[in-house]
DNA sequence: TACGGATTGCTATGTTCAACAACAATCGCT
DNA sequence: AGCGATTGTTGTTGAACATAGCAATCCGTA
């Protein structure tokens, strides 16, 4: 089918992250992970004692919609949290955690490797700094 | 902050495909028009008589998810639909719907100039080409 | 021509994701 | 001491997407 669209970088933007989206979502599924829930192990990980509303800004994620996903971590025993003052709290790792997350990371890497190995060879490193160009600092700071 | 997972294309797509789809779409609610209505009608256009189920293969939306949206472009007087046979309905733009969609690829044509203007010059011919080879006959075609 | 599998449009429903407004409690700066 | 800003949370809303099922219709083949 003759398709107007394709043409567009927005739009193939679109189907391309639905794409991958979708299908790493399948395979973190394995784990019990969603790609949030990953992407908050990963960088808990980076950054022990993160605060919620920092995590919250690293992920572009808002405030209120850290409460199910931390929840969810800590219900499933992968993060502790403790009180770093009054008001904010610093999350951490469990052991379990850091097993899950070694295991997230393999995931996720295996599946990028896979991802930029469909692309051709003479546009594959061109894909990570393009990409962010459009969000680091980009319209939505 | 330092960000562990800026360096995954994959995390890179989903990130950069929010934010410009957000941005995009606060442009195209100036016209009453999400996303998926304007990409319908651009393709109405290009395909007059297509089928409302071929018109869901080609956006990658799935039948029961085309009804809302062809009602809502229906009763907004931008399409009008006619029985092919006894099953199939054919869809076309009204005169209404072909100034709507004119205006609308015009709102694209200009986001996607932007877009493409964010990134370094040596990047920026790569990223279609390279976003295309993920979703067309990639792992879900 | 008659039959059976496939297709079409649709209803109903559920899930996930993300946005907003509001709130009490706490922090940090002056 | 006081006041604006921040934090974690609740509740609610909307969009986007998926599944299961259904009646009607089409189409290839016997």
């Amino acid at each position: 089918m003759d398709d107007p669209l394709i043409r567009f970088p927005g739009y193939a933007l679109r189907r391309a992250a639905n794409s991958a989206g979708s299908e790493l979502s399948v395979r973190l599924a394995e784990l019990d992970l969603r790609q949030a829930d990953a992407s908050a192990l990963l960088m808990i990980d980076a950054h022990p004692a993160i605060t919620a509303s920092a995590l919250g800004r690293a992920l572009d994620i808002q405030r209120a919609n850290m409460v199910p996903l931390l929840k969810r971590l800590e219900s499933a025993g992968l993060i502790d949290r403790h009180a770093i003052d009054g008001k904010s709290q610093g999350l951490v790792l469990t052991k379990d955690g850091a097993k899950v997350k070694a295991k997230a990371l393999a995931v996720i890497e295996e599946f990028e490797a896979e991802l930029l190995s469909r692309i051709p060879a003479q546009h594959r490193a061109h894909l990570l700094p393009a990409l962010n160009a459009l969000w680091i600092d980009g319209a939505d700071g």
